[in-house]
DNA sequence: TAGGCTTATCGTCAACACGACGATAAGGAG
DNA sequence: CTCCTTATCGTCGTGTTGACGATAAGCCTA
């Protein structure tokens, strides 16, 4: 079956599609191009593959050095594979999908270009097929926020359930009702964590404050449609 | 960013998670390896992406190959990148998840060694780290199963609702009330298109035939927890 | 200092989905 | 004809959900 003599060589690359929620935005981050092709167009920041890296260890290297921070949620978003989708060399490309709260550190540009959060809505064109992987990655999102507990990825370490509600509203698009959305979130075992603090950060009556519980997977899960 | 010149080189190959139920159980498709390393052992069948050739395809190509069948559900599981994990050189598998009927033509091993069905159960040791991709393959299809109209793909084109119902006790390893299984799929629209015949194969009073309808999705899905 | 505004949190109610399970239908085997 | 098996329909109590009213608790302004 594996015949080292006659495999043909690829060059592999992981893509990462980081997303986070910020201005009442959804924003992927995206590195402009220094160099052809698709030079001076957006894409999304990725890299090689070194020779005895683990390709998850690229993503995870990657991710540091894009944003300048590590421990963020990262997971394998897809593989793209069709010949011709680097016009230069048969280029392998593993996606991945990254989760960060509202970073306040400026992203640190290291050897990319310059690298910025660009709203998902203006989003226009991206370099190589991009464009395909980031629709690809905000769908994951969006569909993993019904059953995991993944939104307080974009949420600091303490939040309160107006901010978490903010996050489905604007990932999905959509108007929650803010008293079922308390009674769903803070009825679901584990799910979150009283602190026993408040805040009055958002204006109003103060609100409790939590942070992420161990709990991963939410059931019965929240549902993306409207009224909810 | 992408330097052609610096690229370090990859071999590409796609390994397939074949699945069936037959007999009552949950099998995967295997392979007897006829090559070092892992010589004799059993292994997920696959092999070189061509240089020319999409990954998707390569991962057609090859169920083709194994099965002997086209038109099968095939979808991209995860890839497995780490270095080491081919004794031999690097090497990169994009692994693909395929569900298949119980097919009358027993598997006719093209250049493979011997193809077999093999229980899950039954499976102990696998060459590589493909016991890890079959387990990622296994839990990928029965969490599917309940939130899609996945399961049709284990029967033929036409089923019964007990058929159906088997599908999901076998993968799931639980009980379903028949009952309440029955009012569920045929309460979902689109899910079940009904022929119009029934047959009496099952023994018993003759059940109505259906084939799988237009709709991917369930909503509200099935749940996995016992006495469903 | 009393409204008034804003957001948080609790409650209520009807519609619905689900699990448990009884009842009936429609075939074949003896 | 009776029994056995499976199919299919119905009922009932419980829990979840969506819609939305009511109250709580801060700040702000006059």
């Amino acid at each position: 079956m594996y015949e080292p003599s006659d495999f043909p060589p690829f060059a592999v690359t992981v893509d990462l599609v980081v997303l986070t929620v910020r201005a009442d935005e959804l924003c992927v981050l995206l590195v402009r191009r220094g160099e052809e092709p698709f030079l001076g167009q957006w894409a999304l920041p990725g890299g090689f593959v070194r020779v005895s890296e683990a390709v998850d260890d690229a993503a995870v290297r990657e991710l540091g050095e894009e944003t300048g921070v590590s421990g963020l949620h990262l997971e394998q978003l897809s593989t793209y594979g069709e010949p011709g989708r680097d016009p230069r060399m048969r280029v392998v490309s593993v996606a991945y999908l990254a989760l960060a709260p509202d970073l306040p550190v400026p992203v640190a540009g290291s050897d990319a270009a310059a690298a910025s959060w660009v709203p998902i809505e203006e989003v226009t064109t991206l370099a190589f097929d991009h464009a395909r992987i980031l629709s690809d990655g905000v769908e994951r999102a969006r569909a993993k926020l019904e059953y995991t507990a993944l939104a307080t990825a974009f949420c600091g370490g303490e939040f309160t359930v107006a901010e978490l509600r903010r996050v489905y509203e604007i990932v999905w698009g959509v108007a929650l009702d803010p008293r079922n959305f308390h009674r769903k979130v803070t009825g679901v075992e584990g799910f979150l964590v009283p602190t026993g603090e408040s805040t009055a950060r958002d204006g109003g009556r103060p609100a409790a404050l939590f942070r992420r519980g161990e709990v991963g997977v939410l059931s019965p899960p929240l549902v993306r449609a409207p009224g909810s």
